[in-house]
Parts: C-alpha cells; sequence; structure tokens
RNA sequence: UCCGGCGUAGCUCAAUGGUAGAGCGGGUGACUGUUAAUCACUAGGUUGUAGGUUCGAGCCCUACCGCCGGAGCCA
C-alpha cells in the first residue's frame, strides 16, 4: 500500500490533491449531518488527522457509522482546508477501508486518559496511546542522539557480549545462563552441580555491565561505545530499577577523569538539546499532561555547566548545611538518595559530578588518586531522577590493580584478560554507564521507569 | 527484602457497621461541520482471595495475593 504518513501530510497545503493515509482510529464523532469526523492516528506524530467519512460512501452505514475507537482503516482522499477550528487541514474520503475492527466491548483502550498502572497492564496496546506513543519517539530520538554524538566524535560502536563468564563484575546480582535440565543437573563427586557439562562448560550469566570488555577494544581502537541491554538480578522495586534495562558506556584510552566528566556533560547536553529540537510536540504534551516544568528544566539544562565537587566537598557541604537527614552523613560512607537529592536539586538546582569517592565503597577497577584514599570515580547527578551515570578512570597500573584485586578479594586468574591490558601497552582511560532510561525519564518527565521501556522486566514481571 | 498506602461496574472514583452509586466508556434513539460534541433512554457488580467478629461487613480483625510510593542495591 502506497501511503503518506499523517505527520507529512499535516504540514501540506496543496488542497486538492488526493492522498492516502492508514492507521489506526481514536475516536469517531457524528454529526448531525449524517456523516462522521474519523481522528486517524498513525504513531508517525502525536497529532491526528482528521478524516470526514460522507454517508453516502458504499459502506458508510454498514461498516462506518459503526466505527469505534482502536478500528485499523486506510483512507483515500482529498485533502482540503478546514473550516473547522481545530486543525488545519483534514482529508475528505472517497475511499475508507476497514482493516480491523476493535470490539468496543473488549477492547480495553479507553478514549478517556488511563491511569499508567493501567496501561501497564496493557503493554501491548499502550504504544497506541498519546503518552506512550510520545515515549516510543523521544526514546528513539535519544537513541539516534547517542550514536550521532559519539559517531561524530570518531567512538567505534563496539558490541560486548550479553552472555559472560565473569561472575563478579562488582556490580550486583547475576541472572545465570544454563542450558543445563533444573530438576535434574549432573553432580559431581562432590555433589556440585557439574558446570563442565553446562553448555558453555562453565557458569554463565547475563551481563551487568560491558565496561570490561569496552576497555579491551578502547585499549585499541582508542575512542568506543557500547550501547546494549544489562541485566541486574536484584530485587528492587522501585520507580527507577529495571532488572533488564539498556545502557551507553563509552570508554576512552588516553583520557583521565577530568576528560570523562567533560564528556559525560558534554553527551547529556547533546541528548537534551536533540530532544528540544525533533520532538517538540511530543515535549509540549509531556510538559503539559505530565510535567509541568520539563520544557524550562531541559532548556536551563542543554546549555548550563554542570557543577562538579569532590565527594569530601560534598560531604562537607551536606555536613554544614544544617539539614536534618534520615541517615546522617559521614566521610566514608556512600550518599544516600536524600543526599543526592538535596545536592542536586536544593543545593545547585542543576545536574551535579561528584568525584573522587573512597577507595572503600567503590570497586577494583576505579584508579587510586594519589592520596590513597580515594578513587577516581563520577557519579552525575540529575535533578529529579537522581543517579543517571557512574564512570571512572580506571587503574591502569598493574601493581596497584593487583593490589586492589587483592583487597577486594577478586581472583586476578578470573580476570587475565582483564589484567593482561595493564601488562601490555597499559595506557590511562576512563568511561562511563548511562542508564538509557533513566535519561528518557528525564526528557519526558516520566515518573516510572517502567513506562519508558516497552516491555518493563522488573521482579515477577516477564509476562510480555 | 524492609516500611507505608491502596484493591468497589470496562475505566476513574463515591458510599457513619444498616437497600452498592456517579461520571466517563458501551448499546439504542434524537439532532445540518464536530473538536472532552450535546440530549434522552438503557445494559453493566460473587466490593482482590480465604477465614473471623457481628442480628447485619465494601467498611472492623487475621492471613494471603496484587498494585503504588519510599528505603536499600544501582544506571
Amino acid at each position: 500500500m502506497k501511503r503518506q504518513l499523517i505527520k507529512h501530510v499535516l504540514t501540506r497545503r496543496d488542497y486538492g490533491a488526493t492522498v492516502t493515509v492508514a492507521g489506526w482510529l481514536r475516536s469517531r464523532r457524528e454529526s448531525k449531518g449524517g456523516f462522521s469526523f474519523l481522528l486517524l492516528n498513525d504513531g508517525s506524530c502525536l497529532t491526528e488527522l482528521q478524516v470526514v467519512a460522507d454517508g453516502t460512501l458504499p459502506n458508510y452505514t454498514d461498516e462506518l457509522s459503526h466505527l469505534t475507537t482502536g478500528a485499523a482503516l486506510s483512507v483515500t482522499g482529498r485533502l482540503v482546508e478546514s473550516p473547522g477550528s481545530g486543525q488545519s487541514v483534514e482529508v475528505h474520503a472517497t475511499e475508507v477501508t476497514v482493516h480491523g475492527e476493535a470490539d468496543p466491548e473488549q477492547y480495553p483502550l479507553q478514549k478517556k486518559r488511563m491511569s499508567f498502572e493501567r496501561l501497564r497492564e496493557l503493554a501491548h496496546l499502550r504504544p497506541r496511546t498519546n503518552t506512550f506513543g510520545a515515549v516510543a519517539r523521544v526514546r528513539n530520538a535519544l537513541m539516534a542522539a547517542t550514536h550521532q554524538f559519539f559517531q561524530t566524535r570518531d567512538f567505534v560502536c563496539v558490541h560486548t557480549p550479553i552472555i559472560t563468564g565473569s561472575d563478579c563484575e562488582g556490580a550486583g546480582d547475576m541472572f545465570a545462563v544454563s542450558t543445563l535440565d533444573p530438576e535434574h543437573p549432573p553432580r559431581g563427586a562432590d555433589g556440585c552441580i557439574d558446570y563442565e557439562q553446562d553448555f558453555f562448560a562453565r557458569r554463565t550469566f547475563l551481563t551487568v555491565s560491558g565496561q570490561l570488555e569496552g576497555e579491551t577494544h578502547a585499549c585499541a581502537l582508542g575512542r568506543i561505545y557500547t550501547f546494549g541491554p544489562t541485566f541486574r538480578a536484584e530485587n528492587s522495586n522501585t520507580r527507577r530499577h529495571l532488572s533488564e534495562f539498556w545502557m551507553v558506556e563509552p570508554e576512552m584510552a588516553f583520557a583521565d577523569l577530568s576528560d570523562d566528566a567533560d564528556l559525560a556533560e558534554a553527551y547529556i547536553r547533546h541528548l537534551i538539546q536533540h530532544c528540544l529540537e525533533h520532538c517538540h510536540a511530543d515535549l509540549t504534551f509531556f510538559n503539559q499532561w505530565v510535567d509541568q516544568g520539563l520544557l524550562a528544566r531541559l532548556a536551563a539544562l542543554a546549555d548550563a555547566p554542570y557543577h562538579r565537587l569532590s565527594y569530601t566537598e560534598a560531604v562537607d557541604r551536606l555536613l554544614s548545611s544544617g539539614e536534618a537527614f534520615e541517615f546522617p552523613v559521614e566521610w566514608g560512607c556512600d550518599l544516600q538518595s536524600e543526599h543526592e537529592r538535596y545536592l542536586t536539586e536544593q543545593v545547585f538546582a542543576q545536574p551535579v559530578i561528584v568525584t573522587d569517592f573512597p577507595e572503600a565503597i567503590k570497586p577494583f577497577y576505579m584508579r587510586l588518586n594519589d592520596d590513597g584514599k580515594t578513587v577516581a570515580a563520577m557519579d552525575v547527578l540529575l535533578p529529579h531522577v537522581g543517579e543517571i551515570i557512574g564512570g571512572s578512570q580506571r587503574e591502569e597500573r598493574l601493581d596497584v590493580l593487583l593490589e586492589r584485586m587483592a583487597l577486594k578479594g577478586v581472583d586476578p586468574e578470573a580476570y587475565r584478560w582483564y589484567v593482561d591490558l595493564r601488562r601490555f601497552g597499559s595506557v590511562p582511560h576512563a568511561g562511563f554507564g548511562l542508564g538509557f532510561e533513566r535519561m528518557v525519564q528525564f526528557c519526558t518527565g516520566m515518573q516510572n521507569i517502567r513506562d519508558v521501556i516497552p516491555f518493563p522486566r522488573t521482579p515477577r514481571h516477564a509476562e510480555f
């Protein structure tokens, strides 16, 4: 079928032209004159196209006069200037084909506004709603902007593995991958499960990060990024956590923490600018219906420099704030959500980059600072979303890395290939991971992370 | 996993321990171009599940299930 997208038709002014569009019926209003106004949406944009279906159409009485929300149609007709006030163009149909009806007694989507919780149970139908259509378009724009940003800066996109053999990457519980019969797994002489007989002849898991593998290519190609699914088997039940989410992880050779922070800042700014430029209608929709401060906040963040301070400074700042926190602040403890929120929302009211955390609370691969107490790590905190980026300069000194591994109880044998990078042609390098869904949340104002990924996986939820 | 809140019509929500209701959506009809159309009529319920208290439970108690929010873990 040759058809035009509604987003293009809506901008045309060549009245009299014949156009063909196709989509799903959002609503039908019957006129007193014995004809119908059909609002058609094809997903190409937020706005519906108004189609006038005249009572003289051959299938009007039998089919068109009974159409209800959700039906799939294609329409051929004449583009005309609309006499009505809600739209500038409309299509007078000469032919309307009904491809699929949607029985109103059973079709769960209403013309009325529905709760996000309810729509979550209708994950297969919710992309047909204004909000989720807009989320999908913004998400797509952010993905395109991500590739654009890194590609134009000569980063090479690297596909790191989904299945990994590293079982302690320091980022939480992992999903096991196995083809063994869970009822009767083979067992060795010691009674333990014999993973020698498993598919990969060893224990394997879904990745919690592509970083370690990414470093191998950064230390060869110079600048790389990964953009792929990531899995965490944590029993997290919050509006900012998913069991399966997408992460963007750039990694740069010959770079330190300051370069890393510069990149993070430029990347986030690029995403916001791209969104403002390419998703204006969708953002305006979110600003009106979801988060009234959205556009102002995005505009403010598109150019402003982000505030950087060290962990030690952040702790001092919190201690001297006089604020009564639920959890007391003390040097050496990880910053709590309330502390991060206070910094990014109250103190600076802008994105904040906290650097140089105590080594005791960070993983083995982060570079030890000269003070011997802190590592070259950074967290980027966004107002209302919280931690969106975690990154660090990596420990490139072989002896220090081995010490740190010993200290953290990580077996260097299990990471031979990773240690090898420090043995042969080691360079200072740095990178970070950005939670893609959290960025989509930030750009749409959507409160719950389950509503910015098409099919959210959370504990006890993998229905679709 | 811990803390708190909530489960009533297809959807959003009312209902002092005393006859389960409204709006929207649906159906039927009326009305010369509508924009959340309007108006009239109409259908629609094992009040999350299982127990308990009571003359009587949507409401009180217990357990379980589900959902939401906060915390932890993190991106």
